[in-house]
DNA sequence: TGTACAATTCGATACATGGCGAAATGAGAA
DNA sequence: TTCTCATTTCGCCATGTATCGAATTGTACA
């Protein structure tokens, strides 16, 4: 129950669902989370410790920057199903819209920063 | 992403999670749910009405009793899929199992009363 | 009409959560 | 080492929420 519970909550939340959604383009470091919610640092850092204790989202550390991406086959069956819900409940919203072509802009402008030199 | 997150922040709840697992198994006045959680009946009206109002489950008004049940077909495919992967994430939950037992006990006992016999 | 009971609404309380800025941490780069 | 920058941690504040009891509403029955 608790762990069906921190997964629920987890994606109750706007911000939260909304990482989820663009995560499915491939994995992100921190910075660009933050560019794409414009939220402050400290926020988006609990967002993704949130994500990653409810096992939704996999952390991968390289040098100062820390990568972000949906977990594959080792996930759990609750949790690969829980991220099959949510793409498929808001595969219309057009909130998720606005942020795939958001992120499509973000990616071009820092194809060229230290941050996208080190993925 | 307003349905959706009505959805999931309604069955981020413990309660209520319990409430639409139990639900499984038939139709149930507000009484009994009352019984079931072992709340005040205050705090399960609220319960039920952010599950209804997330269209969740389905509420008959039948005299002074209000029953409660899981939508069929006709419910979104996102309320569907939402029950059907919270089935399958608390198949195992002893929680659950718990309250299937009490829920029968629940169900035995309150066969003689008035409750029942409006059904 | 008045009583009984299911259910809701209202007010209050305690706790959880999302947001921020400031300070601390960690790891490359100068 | 010192600087820079990504990230986290720590207070703090505002808001949301789960809970209760008390009062209210609505319906059936005596």
């Amino acid at each position: 129950m608790r762990d069906v519970l921190n997964i629920t909550k987890a994606i109750s939340d706007e911000s939260r669902a909304r990482i989820l959604m663009f995560l499915r383009g491939g994995e992100l470091c921190g910075c660009q989370i933050i560019e794409m919610l414009e939220l402050a640092p400290s926020t988006v850092s609990k967002h993704m410790a949130v994500l990653v204790q409810a096992r939704l989202v996999e952390c991968r550390k390289c040098g100062k920057w820390h990568y972000y991406r949906l977990p594959g086959e080792e996930a759990s069956a609750a949790v690969q199903d829980a991220l099959n819900w949510l793409q498929s409940a808001l595969r219309k919203s057009p909130i998720v819209s606005a942020d795939a072509k958001r992120l499509k802009a973000v990616l071009k402008r820092e194809a060229k920063t230290l941050c996208a030199r080190y993925k």
